[in-house]
DNA sequence: ACTAATTCGTACTAAAATAGTCCTAATTGA
DNA sequence: TCAATTAGGACTATTTTAGTACGAATTAGT
């Protein structure tokens, strides 16, 4: 299903929840409350988001969260990132055996392509994009050489 | 880390070995050897395969399997269907209470359009492109309205 | 008609990844 | 010093995924 996990998504609730109210601070059970996913599982995104320096934390009483930068400069594939580590569609490393074959690798560096397109898209859509009600994207322009094949994919 | 399931990389090698062979019916065993994957396995997802109609089977004694349509026809984003179910990013169905919170759907919408991105890069790569030693794919024309945000998120 | 080869379908088991919880330590403000 | 709050890590349960097994159906050749 090429899906993201439960917890990136909660994640990105998180963040489009910081970056609609970037005024002040917000305490973790503010967040969980408002995003409505369970304090702890909240409490492991936030930890995670902070490590990876998308938020900013303040310990202590009245303690809590904000962006560390401003929304339009946060994209999602960096919240991604955060969260599930490296985005990337195959595990080529965990995948020893296959890789030797003569099936040839040169699926492998197709796939690599493959990945950038997806991780450019992702790339450039910022935080502040997602919480408007609609962010343009250029769908028509991606483009390469095969025929065009419009199956019902998506669902 | 936005990955497909290893049976879906596996399912991508047994089509581009396929597409590599055009000629002739591969029976399960031939398949599986070729591409170092155990035959149950192989054929579990022959049979998925053959399901979506991307690969038409042959019983009995010099039985098997070959592509369904010329390998230019088939998008990896249609094997990936097969393979995956539906190509989605987020699964707004199994998280229903998030839905209902004034976090707003237009995040909903938004990934839905990023969807729609993704999905797109896959439709329009061929089972032939990957075949090939390197497929053109105009990352450039990739384009939204927000800023350039080059960070290592690949890897 | 018989036999061997091969796919088809389903059900099942085992292993791994993921989600979610809990506890303790550290930090800060009042 | 006390109360609120984050930080970190360990742990458990659940779900997903991978892989196996087996019987039925189908075809080709003899």
């Amino acid at each position: 299903m090429l899906r993201m996990s439960k917890l990136t998504d909660y994640g990105t609730l998180v963040m489009t929840y910081l970056a609609r109210n970037p005024n002040g601070i917000h305490a973790a059970n503010e967040i969980a409350d408002e995003v409505a996913v369970a304090l702890p599982t909240t409490s492991k995104l936030l930890k995670l988001l902070g490590r990876a320096g998308l938020v900013t934390s303040t310990r202590g009483t009245h303690g809590g969260y904000f962006l560390a930068r401003p929304a339009s400069e946060i994209s999602i594939a960096e919240v991604i990132a955060a969260l599930e580590g490296p985005i990337g569609l195959t595990e080529c490393a965990s995948v020893p055996g296959a890789c030797e074959q003569e099936s040839g690798c040169s699926v492998r560096g197709n796939w690599q392509r493959i990945n950038k397109v997806v991780v450019g898209a992702l790339q450039h859509v910022s935080l502040a994009e997602m919480v408007a009600p609609i962010f343009p994207v250029d769908v028509s322009r991606l483009k390469t050489n095969s025929t065009r094949r419009e199956a019902a994919l998506t669902e």
